[in-house]
RNA sequence: GGGGCUGUAGCUCAGCCGGAUAGAGCGACGGUUUCCUAAACCGUAGGUCGUGGGUUCGAGUCCCGCCAGCCCCGCCA
């Protein structure tokens, strides 16, 4: 409903000029134009639409704002484009005015969605929106680190990053998922120090190990790193060693990357996500020349023997300008040096760049510091072209339910496979005492695909449900619930359709000539034309969670039109037109649940 | 010490960039099944939106102070 949305401001808006041409005239003049402030209705009692310009106006006016509304309303009515699309609009409270469209336009509405595979939803390049072929955009996501197992902490970046990349997509923008991995740095010099002496057959023949004695000799490396100078020399030695390119270096990373690479795809396979693996190494030849080009343009500072760049507006614990640093004192790079050969990178033209215009970077808000940091030196330096978006996208910690960081009850780090185990495990024990309650009987295969389906899609919505930027409590009671705002409501509600379209509800032909009366129809009609609006927004704001309270306000909404209205009982006037509403529903929450990751079902 | 995020019902959380009587789910209490999967639906109870000021016709939302929690703050990423 975007496009009625827009033609309705435009006419509010010519509207409010006829009726207070000199107000307007003087908006203009100062800056302010006049702005209708139409927004959908708060309450389904008030419409579709609200239009609030009216309140505004009261006092420059020196007019009773309900005055004002009536003003508009007349000449609203004299407006014949108006009249095709709302009935006479209502002036309400302290001076809103209320619209309702016309219920031919939004059957009509729903017709022209029954025929199209978007659902209404524009694409960039093909469409009437804005002519542009869509913004080409990075997204920086999931990004574990080479050696270590993927925790909870990847769960939230991987699965929220993967549908912000799929909702910009689907609206057309040319899209590169780059997995920004851990591969370089000073954690590879002490574990290839610490496996030379202790395992050196790691690292020299493929599958010596797995990842998980990987990770033992990570974590082995690390205490020693913390606690033995001697060591911490020798790995900071390594590393200039692998920088630099030295073959037998170069030789065991290559190999702790293979292995790992390995692991890390089997989760992204399970989790259906797609991405393109452009590590820090990558960066490592463009590292020079972010210092150089920091000095050129006189930002850069040798303080106590390191490069860096002073802060504006960002004073650290003794009141003086924070740096960030670039190059260490050791001659050795860092990862603010990697970000910015990214920026430079992503931002740059090919071939020797990607010529993004929006990078988005999905980390945990723990790092928000250091990305504005990074920002500020971006774009003090010139890095940033004038038309090119970089955004932090940051998210809370995963916590358990007592409030802590999540942990096992042997107080590691969960891992992200034991997570994903564990909660298609629940909905298997979950489906399976279902089953014997109801006294069905399936097939193993069948238990498998639901279960799977329903635990992975419990883990991803209970994520992505959430307004990212808090903190959320990890709780697999709750995210499996069967009720409420969670995957298996949302997934139910497709297989009831689903059930009726097996009992004989011919979807595909029923779109003859729409026809509704009952209040449940209607307010399934209105909640079904949202779409559009609701992903414009999350590819503006980036957050998923306002798909989710969309899909489930559909699922409600269907849910009590399910309950109170009879779709294959009903009568062969009213029967075609339900039929209709099914089958968008249907469309609607499996497009929906896709851009966030989520596979559907037949039969739960 | 500086910075960031958060504080809304018993619990978990929404609240769309200032708008009408602050919403949902869970939990609690009570109801609904000759009918398309009851993994559903309907109803009741429950909130001085951390706190004190300010701006505004109008504030959960914007500004300032304070309190509490979490996170970050020079050579780790």
């Amino acid at each position: 409903m975007l496009r009625i949305a827009q033609t309705l401001h435009s006419q509010l808006l010519a509207a409010m000029e006829r009726a207070f041409p000199e107000a307007a005239a003087q908006a203009e003049a100062a800056g302010k134009p006049l702005d209708p402030q139409l927004a959908a209705a708060s309450k389904p009692e008030f419409g579709d639409f609200q239009a609030n310009g009216a309140l505004p106006l009261a006092k420059p006016l020196g007019q009773a704002p309900r005055q004002i509304a009536a003003a508009i309303v007349e000449e609203l009515a004299a407006d014949p484009g108006f009249a095709e699309l709302c009935e006479a609009p209502q002036i309400a409270g302290p001076g809103f005015i209320n619209l309702t469209l016309r219920p031919e336009l939004l059957a009509a509405e729903v017709e022209a969605r029954l025929g199209d595979p978007r659902l209404g939803v524009p694409r960039l390049g093909e469409g009437d929106d804005d002519g542009g072929a869509g913004t080409p955009v990075i997204v920086d996501f999931s990004s574990p680190n080479i050696a270590k197992e993927m925790h909870v902490g990847h769960l939230r970046s991987t699965i929220i990053g993967d549908s912000l990349a799929r909702v910009l997509e689907f609206r057309g923008h040319p899209v590169l998922r780059l997995n920004h991995v851990g591969d370089w740095g000073t954690q590879f010099g002490m574990l290839i120090t610490h496996l030379k002496q202790v395992a050196p057959q790691v690292l020299e023949t493929a599958d010596a190990v797995d990842l998980g004695d990987l990770v033992a000799f990570y974590r082995q490396a690390k205490q020693r790193f913390d606690g033995d100078e001697a060591f911490q020399t020798t790995s900071r030695e390594e590393v200039v060693k692998l920088q630099g390119g030295d073959p037998i270096s170069r030789k065991a990373w290559q190999l702790l990357c293979d292995q790992s690479r390995r692991e890390f795809q089997t989760i992204y396979d399970r989790l259906d996500i797609r991405l393109t693996e452009r590590g820090e190494s990558f960066y490592n030849p463009y590292l020079e020349a972010v210092v150089t080009g920091l000095d050129a343009s006189g930002l850069l500072v040798v303080d106590e023997g390191a490069r860096c760049v002073f802060l504006e507006g960002v004073s650290g614990k003794d009141g003086n300008p924070l740096p960030v640093i670039v190059q260490k004192t050791d001659g050795g790079f860092n990862y603010a040096t990697t970000d910015l050969a990214a920026i430079r990178y992503r931002f740059g033209a090919a071939p020797g760049g990607d010529g993004a215009r929006r990078v988005i970077y999905v980390t945990d808000s723990g790092q928000a510091n250091h990305f504005a940091g990074v920002f500020q030196v971006a774009r003090r330096a010139g890095w940033i072209p004038a038309d090119g978006r970089l955004e932090h996208v940051p998210f809370g910690l995963v916590q358990g339910e007592d409030g802590k960081k999540l942990k096992t009850r042997s107080g590691d780090t969960v891992r992200l496979k034991d997570l994903l185990d564990e909660a298609v495990e629940r909905s298997k024990a979950d489906l399976c005492r279902r089953l014997q309650e109801e006294g069905r009987s399936e097939d193993e295969a069948f238990i498998e695909q639901v279960a799977t389906t329903v635990g992975l899609a419990a883990v991803k919505y209970a994520d992505l449900s959430q307004n990212r930027n808090t903190n959320y409590q990890f709780s697999f009671d709750r995210m499996l619930a069967l009720q409420g705002n969670t995957a298996p409501y949302l997934l139910y509600a497709v297989v009831r359709i689903a059930g009726i379209a097996r009992k004989g509800g011919d979807m595909r032909a029923a779109a003859a000539a729409l026809h509704f009366s009952e209040p449940q129809e209607w307010a399934l009609v209105r909640e079904l034309l949202k779409l559009d609006a609701v992903i414009a927004e999350v590819e503006e704001e980036l957050l998923p969670n306002r798909l989710c309270s969309y899909l489930f306000e559909l699922s409600q909404v269907f849910n009590r039109f399910y309950d109170q209205v009879p779709v294959l009982k009903a009568d062969a006037a009213a029967r075609p037109s339900r039929l209709a509403l099914c089958r968008l529903t249907a469309d609607t929450l499996k497009l929906g649940l896709g851009l966030l990751g989520i596979a559907t079902l037949e039969r739960m």
